[in-house]
RNA sequence: GCGCCCUUAGCUCAACCGGAUAGAGCACCCGCCUUCUAAGCGGGCGGUUGCAGGUUCGAGUCCUGCAGGGCGCGCCA
């Protein structure tokens, strides 16, 4: 099973080969003319330089080399010396053929599959999501799904923040708000055992967190007795006095819910659920190992690695394992999840999918755990991402200039997604119930494309309206898509149409045929450059062939062979653009 | 100050180890619904790829410098 650019990229290096050039300049590539070619070469301008031939007199010789065989329709030289690739029919057709035959479209595998842990989302317990955690979902969420498509074995893992000084400063803020739950945490302490009565526990809601967490930090900024005894708890936390701990157990519940809701309603989830809490109890043997292996420095009260190496363009920070207050910092649960990682699952590659802010800090702890030995030079991989910005160009923020709750985002695009939807004159004669599903669907394949559709590093601007357009280059434009062709597929068989071989005539069925048996190309690259946009993009590419397709090749009314034909390369097209569509994390409705 | 990223059509973004005429969507203009969902399709308009050099037969892509923007730079995560 393999796609016409390799089929062909195969016989040209071959003749490159043959005439003595370096085979690999012979790779093939979709023809930048498709009024000229379906795909090309432009191996032989470099052979030329290599061998300091003329590129025209290459191309001559490999065209030579190529003539006769029976897949190609036609072979030219172009230019100063491009190498234009026409494909039989009959060889495009039988490619239609076996991808329509294919359960996985004409994707391809990985040779080897590896064990790959996705590191994403990155929640914090005590806080509800806002709109940074958006991306980190999305692309995290579309990661894993492809690499697991593509044949690896691979863990999503949510990674809480939940045990560092963030804690300490909220389990400070509450027990200021409320004395019962004060006297609760002194109690659990002092007497060194859980406190029996949790009930005064209950008062607490995400909403105060919330509401305490801003206060909080920004006191600890300014006023450094409160900071350092934020600090003192924290270290209390982490060596998990009963009072503290009794709170914070509370603290992760009720995030918990929020949190499900919202990873819920975006179609996210994880097959771990570990935070920072998780590895607490390796930190200290770890310290120690380090300590052994002549890693730690002491330096200004605290433990550090330094991570400086011969090359470097300025000298980075440290890894900083133990704070001057003896409690870890997030550096060091970082390094001890790495171990964790390695104990449980031995990963071959780990993918860390986080705000691209974040690159210094993942550079000094891979750094810190190949010193370690806890890994293995390029087993740890930052992804990172840009922000996502409001129409003024600045990270996004709500009207009042906070930041946007998720769940608020989320609500804002349904609503808009009902809306466009009703003005459309949709769902009067539906059920409430699918009425909603559809306008979650829409809302989350807005959202999701919008963000997908460019490459994660950049940034990109927030503009709803235009995400739930259904015109353009939308989520919602390529669902249309998909459900114009269910609803045909569904004509076509009350009529009792079956469909049938493939065969190509119209220039609108040769382009879609081209597209579909470009997935595997844009499979590779979205897997190898860990960039989902490429499948977006392919998504949008195969909704436009077909929407050519559909209005130039009519089906229902064509001769049985051609319907029969037609039927099935709309049906090859759905199934392609769907397993598409769920790569990126966007489910398609039955119609709409 | 040091370092990283970005600058492509009026706007939002693509461009496959350097290759032909730099592509999409939106907006704007013109066509196409008695026939499968027109939320669509076809056509048109629109570019000195921030600026200046360099390497190369060939540069949006590589190198150098400059301008503008964003981000980061040990006891938050």
């Amino acid at each position: 099973m393999t796609d016409l650019k390799r089929v062909l990229g195969e016989a040209v290096e071959t003749a490159f080969a043959a005439i003595g050039a370096p085979p690999e300049l012979g790779r093939v590539t979709p023809s930048d003319r498709p009024d000229l070619a379906d795909f090309q070469s432009n191996g032989a301008l470099a052979a030329a330089k290599r061998l300091g031939k003329n590129p025209r007199e290459i191309a001559a010789a490999v065209a030579d080399r190529l003539a006769g065989d029976p897949r190609l329709a036609g072979i030219e030289i172009a230019g100063p010396g491009f190498i234009n690739l026409k494909i039989a029919d009959a060889t495009l057709a039988d490619r239609a053929n076996e991808i329509a035959a294919d359960l996985r479209l004409g994707a391809g595998s990985v040779a080897v599959p590896r064990r790959v842990i996705v590191d994403y989302g990155g929640p914090n317990v005590a806080k509800p999501m806002h709109v940074g955690h958006l991306r980190a979902s999305i692309i995290g969420e579309s990661i894993k799904r492809l690499y697991r498509f593509r044949g690896d074995e691979v863990i999503g893992d949510a990674h809480f923040g939940d045990w560092g000084y963030q804690m300490g400063l909220l389990i400070g803020a509450v027990m200021d708000e409320v004395p019962a739950i004060r006297a609760l945490v002194d109690d659990g302490n002092a007497s060194g055992a859980a406190p029996a009565d949790l009930s005064p526990l209950d008062a607490v809601t995400l909403s105060d967190l919330d509401r305490f967490y801003p206060e909080a930090a920004a006191t600890g900024k300014a006023d450094t007795e409160y900071r350092d005894r934020a600090r003192k708890i924290t270290m209390g936390l982490q060596s998990k006095q009963p009072g503290y701990y009794a709170l914070w157990e509370r603290f992760r519940a009720v995030t918990q819910v929020a949190l499900e809701r919202d990873f819920h309603a975006l179609g996210i989830d994880f097959d771990w659920w570990k935070g920072e809490s998780d590895v607490e109890h390796l930190i200290a043997p770890m310290v120690a190992e380090l300590d052994a292996k002549g890693l730690l420095v002491d330096d200004q009260g605290a433990r550090i690695i330094r991570v400086v190496q011969q090359g470097d363009k300025r000298e980075l920070p440290p890894l900083l394992v133990v704070s001057s207050e003896g409690s870890a910092m997030y550096g060091t649960t970082d390094l001890a999840t790495i171990l964790d990682r390695q104990q449980a699952f031995d990963p071959h590659l780990v993918i860390y999918c986080v705000d691209q802010r974040q690159a210094d800090h993942f550079e000094i702890v891979f750094r810190a755990a190949y010193q370690a030995g806890y890994s293995q030079d390029g087993q740890l991989e930052h992804i990172g991402f840009g922000t996502m910005n409001g129409t003024d160009g600045k990270p996004f923020k709500t009207r009042e200039g906070g930041v946007l709750k998720l769940n608020d985002l989320i609500e804002m695009t349904r609503s808009k997604a009902r809306e466009r939807l009703t003005e459309a004159g949709l769902g009067e004669n539906m059920a409430p119930a699918e009425f909603e599903d559809i306008a979650g669907k829409v809302a989350v394949a807005a959202l999701k494309f919008a963000d997908l559709q460019n490459f994660r590093g950049t940034s990109y601007v927030f503009d709803l309206d235009r995400f739930t357009s259904f015109e353009g280059k939308t989520g919602p434009y390529l669902l249309y898509q998909a459900v114009r062709v269910k609803s045909l597929l569904r004509r076509a068989a009350a009529e009792g149409f079956g469909q049938g071989v493939i065969i190509i005539s119209e220039p609108a069925e040769r382009d879609l045929v081209l597209t579909l048996d470009a997935f595997d190309s844009a499979l590779t690259e979205a897997y190898d450059k860990k960039a989902p946009h490429a499948l977006a993009e392919h998504a949008y590419r195969l909704s436009q062939a077909f929407s050519k397709f559909y209005a130039a090749c009519p089906m229902l009314s064509a001769e049985p062979a051609i319907r029969s034909s037609r039927l099935t390369l709309a049906a090859t097209t759905l199934s392609q653009l769907e397993l598409t569509l769920d790569l990126l994390g966007i489910s398609v409705p039955e119609r709409m």
